[in-house]
DNA sequence: TATTGTTATACTCTATAACTATA
DNA sequence: TATAGTTATAGAGTATAACAATA
């Protein structure tokens, strides 16, 4: 008891400063900036989407998974739409829905960023051994489930 | 190499949903619930960064520790001044200056808000062996620390 | 009637620029 | 002249409300 009190007391800050590099380093911007390309974060946030699905999604669908609301995704998708990284296509199940793919030039734009990002994090770790690179990736998945998990259930305590 | 970029390809996403959990889960916000307290979070952010350093702070090293800018710190301390949740003192090595220490009532608001989010990462985690946690904590720690330490090392290439 | 998406609007958070006072 | 802070303004990002079209 006293020793995961004693842990998370000391995690909370790391965790912290984690979502600060994250949010307002401008790692995202300078990754853009290395790759010539002018755009802003959620729209990048919607390519990346699309990549890491590596099929079409209907808009809700992207929304949920970038953690948004509806009508943001639908703004986005305006512009990227006209810079023609995404197109929208028909959704053969549901003629209310509109399926969105990347295009050859978002498609290539989502790879070089990731190759980026990922080079960076490559670097960051560089001297970490393999075994402490696996241990650290389960252990954060865990925690990043456990975590989610936990906090979706302040939601619903309707059996107490 | 495999290893590290197959590695690492796996943790980007879990860095992404712990961030979207964190900013967008209503975390914050479904904790100043449970106390009844209405304050918004970069307020919060302000009183917990006094709690943790346990002294009365400058402005400018608030907006170091926050990772914000000076002016945003003027302007959430206004609203934590009105409150009594803080206040502001001389400092008596600079006139120029002012020291921001947490009132009473900011003080036991802090340490109530630090205890219900502790308590939820520890429910999180109830499952975990301590072994488990120690290593998260330690792996995490100095995962941020080398991935700030090689984004710092982008901004002063001018060795190269 | 429930669901998918869009349009229009408003709000939260943070930054930049111009300024004041002390060092 | 450099530094600590303030005031005023602007911008990015996201949400809510009202609506249209299809299921």
């Amino acid at each position: 008891m006293d020793h995961s009190e004693f842990d998370l007391t000391l995690v909370l800050p790391h965790i912290a400063r984690l979502n600060a590099v994250l949010n307002r380093s401008r790692l995202v911007e300078r990754a853009l900036d290395e790759l010539g390309v002018t755009l802003d974060r959620p729209g990048l946030s919607v390519l990346v989407t699309l990549h890491m699905a590596g099929e079409p999604l209907r808009i809700g669908e992207i929304a949920n998974r970038m953690q948004v609301v509806g009508p943001h995704v639908t703004r986005l998708l305006h512009d990227l739409d006209r810079r023609g990284l995404v197109r929208k296509i028909a959704d053969p199940a549901d003629q209310r829905a509109r399926l969105v793919e990347l295009s050859p030039d978002g498609t290539e734009l989502a790879a070089r960023y990731l190759r980026t990002i990922l080079g960076w994090l490559n670097e960051a770790v560089a001297d970490w051994t393999t075994d402490d690179r696996r241990a650290f990736a389960s252990l954060l998945e865990r925690f990043v489930k456990d975590l989610a998990s936990r906090l979706s259930t302040l939601d619903d305590p309707p059996g107490a």
